[in-house]
DNA sequence: GTCTATATACAGATAGAC
DNA sequence: GTCTATCTGTATATAGAC
């Protein structure tokens, strides 16, 4: 897509389809959000938006990489906990951002489950996230092995696996019922975790 | 919806849209499957295919009752073996059922993460059908505790809602992923479920 | 019951004035 | 940059012949 020289107002009014366009598809997604919609609702008319980006698809495009930026996996403050902690925080973390970011987790959870449009651009994203997750947490746990503290049985990358996939189905759980008893499971995750990885 | 009186021709023309349909919501989803073609991959018109059933969204609840004929929880043959082996036959019956289902899986997922039309009517059915698989377990595990080959400090509720978002973990991560380590995270799981519990 | 032909609505996208 | 007006395609649904 080529960019056009835009003037202070141009950026402004750019910047209001897009923030609308980012919302409306993370909260009805692409399939039930018109062009008229985005348009009404930034006030603009619809040969403005299709003027800013050139295509439905387009929009799709840079909505999504606004969608994205909150989507990152800070590391930093891990250094000085023990590995149970690191591993609780992490843990914690996950499902804080999930509960923060309802709308945007489904809307990228219903691409990537379904057929929709472009569902590639994203996968690579979100799985690269999600591998580095799992990365991280099996780092963590083979620390925890290599100093005492974890169990000598403990395996690294499957106990990392265990525990992504059981905080994603957590998460799926609460996405999709109304009685929300996320909060009880992830204690009991925890414990399970640690019981399983403790010595 | 009002059921016209049928001949043979008509029965057998209805079942072959309603098949069609089905397979088509499930492969591509209710906004991706246009009548028409329904109307084609079933080799009628799509005036016919409004005939049998009186609006797409008739035909949708009408094909979604098919897709969902082969969701239950057979239990019978659990009888005879030990807790154990009762938890890990309904934990592999669960595995084999998605591996064997993807698509309308896969479909039914869409449904109720996104904000698809009547999602109402499908989340009350799998919804029922996870609070019996959830509590078909509970019952095996404290009758495993009660016997004894649980531990006491088991708790039958949480546990249960932990071995199923577990496996709905490992089940998504199946369907968002290309690289399948599924089988490996399943025996896994197992392993970490009947260490927590078995005495 | 099944068809062809058509009505109606609305989507994404373009043309051209300002 | 921003608009109004319009084009074009395709969707669901209906009318009416057979």
């Amino acid at each position: 897509m080529v960019e056009q020289p835009h003037g202070d107002q141009g950026l402004q009014t750019r910047d209001r389809i897009l923030a609308t366009a980012a919302r409306l598809f993370s909260e009805n997604g692409y399939e039930h959000t018109p062009l008229s919609q985005v348009a009404r609702e930034a006030q603009v008319s619809k040969a403005l938006v299709l003027w800013h980006f050139d295509s439905k698809e387009a929009l799709f495009r840079a909505a999504l990489g606004r969608t994205l930026e909150p989507y990152h996996l800070d590391v930093e403050d891990l250094e000085g906990l023990d590995e149970r902690a690191q591993i609780e925080l992490l843990m914690d973390r996950f499902y804080e951002f999930v509960r923060g970011n309802v709308y945007s987790v489904r809307f990228l959870f219903g691409l990537l489950i379904r057929a929709e449009p472009k569902r590639d651009d994203v996968i690579g994203k979100v799985s690269d996230l999600y591998d580095l997750f799992r990365s991280v947490l099996a780092d963590i746990i083979e620390r925890g092995r290599a100093r005492g503290l974890f169990r000598a049985d403990a395996n690294p990358r499957l106990d990392a696996s265990l525990i992504l996939v059981s905080l994603g189905g957590i998460l799926i759980e609460q996405l999709m019922r109304d009685r929300d008893q996320s909060a009880e499971l992830m204690d009991h995750l925890k414990q399970t975790v640690f019981r399983r990885l403790i010595v």
